[in-house]
This record gives C-alpha cells, sequence and structure tokens, in this order.
DNA sequence: CTCCTATGCTACAATAAATGTAGCAACACG
DNA sequence: CGTGTTGCTACATTTATTGTAGCATAGGAG
C-alpha cells in the first residue's frame, strides 16, 4: 500500500499551523462561502449586501466573517463607496480559479 | 429555513439554487476538507486512513461523507488495493490547483 | 484452523459552525 | 426632517463537524 503519512501535528483549527503556507490557503478556501466570494467578485467589486445576494442569501453573519477572514488575508478589501473588491493578491488567486467554470459544463455533463 | 432549490440534486447542489455548474462545484470545494483530500491525492492514490493522517487526523465521519461526496462527483474512485484515487476528472480538476502551491508562498509572504 | 493486522465504513454524543431574523449606527440623498 | 443604503452585530435555532468507539471483511503469517 501506498503509505505516505507525513508526520502532521494537531486539531484542525482553523489556521493550520503546519507552516506550509498552501494548507493554510486551503483552510481558508475551504471554509463555507469563501471560494463563491471570490469567485463572485471575480468582475469587479460587490456591496456586501449585494454579496450577499449573489451568494444565495447567505446570512450576514458568517458573510462578515467571511469578508473579514479574506480582508485580513489580504485578497479582498473594503473600497469605500464600491463595496468589497479583489485585491492584486486576490485577483492573482481568482485568474487559478478561471478555468473552473469550463471544468465545471465538462464535469456536469459526466456525472 | 427553506434553502433549496424545488428540486434538485440536493448533495451536489446545496448552496446554489442556481443549478449553475460552476456554482455546484464551488459549493463541493467549498466543504470542509474537500479540497485538502484532493490536494493530498496530488501524488498518488491513498487509503482512507492514511488519508486521514494526511488530514490532521480528520473525524472519520466527515472524511468518509466527504469521501463519498467526492465519489459521487466523479473525481476520485476506489481502486481495491490502492485505496483512493483520483479519476481523470479529479485529475483533471486537480491540475488547476497547480499553481496554487507557488501562490500560497508568495500568498505568505506578502500578509 | 486461529490470531493478528489493516482496510472501508458506521454510531453517537459533544462541540463548533452556519442560518435566519432582527436590528444598530453612520452616511447620503430628498 | 424622513427615507434608503451601507457595513456590521446579537442571538436563538438548526446544521455540520469532531472525537471516540466500534463493526464486518479480507489477507497474511503462524
Amino acid at each position: 500500500m501506498p503509505k505516505q503519512a507525513p508526520v502532521m501535528k494537531k486539531r484542525a483549527v482553523r489556521g493550520s499551523r503546519t507552516g506550509r503556507p498552501v494548507m493554510a490557503l486551503l483552510d481558508l478556501l475551504g471554509r463555507r462561502w469563501t471560494l463563491r466570494i471570490l469567485w463572485e467578485l471575480r468582475e469587479g467589486p460587490l456591496t456586501s449586501r449585494a454579496l450577499r445576494t449573489a451568494c444565495d442569501e447567505a446570512s450576514p453573519t458568517v458573510m462578515q466573517t467571511r469578508l473579514s477572514e479574506l480582508r485580513e488575508a489580504g485578497l479582498i478589501e473594503l473600497l469605500p463607496g464600491d463595496g468589497y473588491g479583489l485585491t492584486g493578491l486576490g485577483l492573482e488567486l481568482n485568474e487559478t480559479f478561471l478555468p473552473l467554470h469550463r471544468f465545471a459544463e465538462r464535469w456536469s455533463k459526466q456525472i
């Protein structure tokens, strides 16, 4: 059997103290609505309420939590007058997901 | 309470009333451990227990749930003798995330 | 055969996270 | 002034996840 049991630490407490950035990133992106928020901002800034609407009326509690986390992560920023928008870093990350739309179409046809 | 579209594939599209494939995909990937599981399988199959170990000892309950969802989504498959591995489709999706590691390194340096 | 180990998987109570509803303060218009 | 929108919060209810234990099956040794 393939074994590669990397000796890994503790609790899956939000943040992954493994020291490996990619794990922290996967953890961040794996929280509910995070990917969706970044996706919805791909074409420009949205106000927090427009974002909630775009995200199937997600509860303001978790939406606000995610926005704070994403801001702290430097992926989005609050632009007075325009709502939330991607930072340069966030834009860069979002480019990674651009092929996702095309993939999703293919994927939905195969399942 | 009702936050469900009229009649839809409940599991694959939770959180998306739209039925747009990319939303279903973002929703699937946004569940805890999903991204991580795909990531950990990037270099080859792992048994369910090796996967749990690799994923910070995630609880078997949710791990098993995610594995079922990912199997149903056609992204991973159970290879008797080798554990879980990516399907062609899963491999394809994973390629999308390949630049993620490099990005995570840059990202961690900017925050 | 029995014993040992590992696999995929499940039960279930405890805990953490998300939802839904309501509302606040600040700011901009009329 | 009143009306509307913004970002954001409180809080009780509901849902998701965790942690621990365990089951059934399969493959080797011994």
